[in-house]
DNA sequence: CCCACACGATACCGCTCGGTATCTTGAGAT
DNA sequence: ATCTCAAGATACCGAGCGGTATCGTGTGGG
């Protein structure tokens, strides 16, 4: 198979690293290691370090993106099926060789700075996500969309990290259920509650 | 008020500035300046860096327990209290000037490597909460005490990584209600789900 | 054909990191 | 009164960081 342009190779060079060892514990010079190529070809299609990262969580954020659009139009009139879609698509990654955890949650412990270029990315980008997940509650009839999406975010969110840390096994199925669960309770007629 | 002891002041220093900007982010350095004294005296008291970091979630992990001790304490035939109690203790941590997220959560980002004490640490600690959230529920009553503890798990840690996102307004209330509400789902005599 | 330009290699910059060595000072215990 | 030992100050170490400068080389488009 033919090499990768350059830039291609170190993206997925910073893929691969940031995620597995965090954002400042990789330097610059171990990218382009292992992309194959030096770290003057990184500087010279990626201003500073800072501009790399933010570039590596765009593409995960449009990663992420493009799982909900795929859904979206697989089940066009199910948003029930949209969102069991995303869970099982979470799900499905919780395993996997030692789970490294969700790029955004452990790449915002490392930028405390709001402001930062690359964190507003992952809060614009949570924030999208949210709002979908709403808009996807709202229409599949439930009575308090907003409460239905933010339980659902939390344990999305919750069970990634009780993954990452080991406190619970078998998270996948775990989850699969529980979002059911949530959906049900949320969904019923009146009641429960 | 007189000045604490060196040792107490570089822990408080090392408090503050982890979990504010992260591990790496903060060098010994800094951490001696903010607790007044210098490098040398921090090295008396901490083998290495690693050590500072290990004993200061030591005791971040020794004050969580100790709200479950009080809890345990303040209501000792309540089983449904004490953890809506750890759900009061956590949604009203939440908020406060900008939410510098969960310690654990945080360093575990920058803590890969799960050979490493500090990391050890984490996982027990997360282990030994999950064990006795799943006594309280086992006492509780409920019907399959590992789901609800695992429920409401993920419910916790979501609520907090999604502050810390911003993707979640009110979380401390959402939380509250939620927990409420996945509380009384396991604990009916049986019908919902 | 040739020339521009991306690529690769190497050496270098100033800075900060974690960690150590040395020496002075000051207070508490005997 | 003296002895001890924690504490403080300062200077230093090698290594690695993010980022830059320079210079050959190969290849693809005019």
């Amino acid at each position: 198979m033919a090499k990768l342009p350059p830039r291609e190779r170190i993206l997925d060079a910073a893929e691969e690293l940031f995620s597995r060892e965090g954002i400042k514990a990789v330097g610059v010079q171990a990218i382009a290691g292992r992309a194959e190529t030096t770290k003057m070809a990184l500087y010279r299609h990626f201003a500073t370090k800072d501009a790399l990262v933010e570039e590596w969580l765009r593409i995960v954020a449009a990663d992420y993106t493009a799982v909900f659009d795929r859904l979206e139009e697989a089940h066009p009139d199910e948003p029930r099926a949209q969102i069991l879609g995303i869970a099982r698509f979470i799900a499905d990654g919780l395993p996997g060789i030692s789970h490294r955890g969700c790029p955004f949650i452990n790449s915002i412990a490392e930028l405390p700075d709001r402001t930062h270029p690359a964190r507003r990315l992952i809060e614009a980008h949570k924030a999208n996500q949210m709002r979908r997940l709403t808009d996807l509650c709202a229409r599949a009839g439930m009575s308090d969309p907003d409460e239905a999406a933010t339980e659902i975010t939390f344990v999305l969110e919750g069970a990634q990290v009780s993954t990452q840390n080991g406190s619970v096994e078998d998270a996948g199925e775990r989850l699969m259920r529980i979002v059911e669960a949530v959906l049900d309770r949320h969904s019923a007629p009146k009641a429960a509650r």
